[in-house]
DNA sequence: CGACTTGTTGATGTACATCAAGGTACGTGG
DNA sequence: CCACGTACCTTGATGTACATCAACAAGTCG
């Protein structure tokens, strides 16, 4: 019914900083803000080391509780939920510039789980540090509630979706979002893209099983709208494919956070 | 297939205040943080007056922006948002001591309705107010952030039930949920509640139609777990209808914000 | 050493039969 | 009139089974 999980947990074993804060690549991707000088050097403080994740390992693990924050410097992964019986949800993809762990300050243990879909390098940050970034930094604190507040968006959409959308409409959304996204942080190329999932993370996404994803994934590409095969996507008729996945252009946000 | 939305939005005219902050009906309640008298002063000074809204009104627009934030005093409302034909999935619902209105704050305009299920007490904060709190709150910013991601945490919740609980679990568990979050802020006497919206609502939550709703109701009650008649919830057996819900106890939250 | 088989595994594609969920219709009771 | 209840038929989604195809490892032979 779903994919197996994989066993083994990211140990988080800071290396020594590799990249510094200055040069940051996510520093040039022109849809984040602006640092100035003093919020710069506070991440930089902010900041205990790099990870590096292979695809398949768990970055975060439902039920533990993490010491650790992490932004996504590059790299692909999923957040989801599994039922004790091992019926498994993906609840969202995270892409680089998001940022996982918020909910273990939050509540005791991680409500979720976050498994890498392709080889990633994660920026660590200490979570008792958090709270100096809170009293110190309330345009950095201001940022992580920007960050938590589009993931309850993009949840809301999800939930649209799985609860209200037929399944060609499903799965048109999903791979535009995912195509949007990508978009958004410059992953794509002459509308063309590596999506590093399969057809059973869409299944666990959208609520469905695997025959009926593929069945229905046929009939969406029969309409030329998209192209999707050996991992690579095409977006080949925008405009079309809004139409089939009921997308209504969602608001623009006004800036968005570097952290 | 889903209900007609009505058409009244609320129009914010706060009255003049009337509940004065220190004797706000939401400080009784032991399940929330204390103030101290810094932040109670600030509070007081961050709202604008109050609002009493209607069952069925619409406190706030998906695709509009309001200039105000709100706190639930009393009363029940819904989260949701429609496609453009009509079909309406409710997202969450929102129970006193919650915040609405926090995503016109991140984005240009609302991406989901709030309505009123009951008669409502709101406290309205002024949006732009917002910011200040942050530069001098730093306590109250990240009781912000908290509400937004225990938001998260429910809306992860629901996902998982749509995506993959079957109809018989989803029911049980939505209804357990509620509770639960009821018997949290004290609503609940002797395992029992008056639950102000219909199955109607129920099947708008969960992603299923009115007749398969009240089917598997039926089914349900037949297993005597609870009672559900003309608006009286009874909560008669926890342990078995956490069983049939497949509810894993979520973890403890340490402490909860007051704002 | 390199080239060619063989077996394995994971992702995809497709054909059924079965079942859960939807839609319409028409009840009731307050 | 609205919320709830139930019957009936239809359809969308599931599960099982099996086929294809590429990637990859191991082993064999010239």
């Amino acid at each position: 019914m779903t994919a197996t999980m994989l066993a083994a947990a990211a140990v988080p074993h800071p290396q020594g900083r590799k990249v510094p804060c200055e040069k940051c690549p996510l520093r040039d991707r022109e849809c984040l803000r602006d640092f100035n000088a003093k919020e710069l050097e506070f991440v930089a403080n902010f900041k205990s080391g790099e990870l590096n994740v292979e695809p398949g390992t768990n970055v975060l693990l439902q039920s533990t509780n993490s010491a650790h924050l992490y932004t996504i410097l590059s790299g692909w992964a999923f957040r989801y939920k599994t039922l004790p019986d091992g019926r498994r949800q993906i609840l969202n993809y995270a892409l680089p510039g998001d940022f996982l762990g918020l909910q273990g300050s939050v509540a005791d243990e991680m409500q979720h789980s976050v498994e890498a879909l392709t080889d990633m390098l994660l920026c660590v940050f200490p979570r008792e540090k958090l709270w100096g970034l809170y009293t110190n930094y309330p345009s950095l604190a201001f940022d992580v509630t920007w960050l938590a507040s589009r993931e309850e968006q993009i949840l809301d959409e999800n939930l649209l979706s799985i609860g209200r959308r037929t399944s060609m409409e499903r799965i048109a959304f999903l791979l535009l979002h995912l195509f949007l996204r990508a978009e958004e942080i410059g992953l794509v190329k002459n509308d063309a893209i590596q999506f590093p999932f399969t057809q059973q993370h869409v299944a666990d996404t959208l609520g469905m099983s695997l025959v009926h994803t593929n069945k229905t994934l046929r009939r969406l590409t029969a309409t030329k709208t998209v192209r999707w095969k050996d991992r690579k996507f095409e977006l080949v008729n925008r405009e079309a494919l809004m139409e089939i996945a009921r997308y209504s252009p969602s608001a623009q946000r006004a800036r968005r956070p570097f952290i």
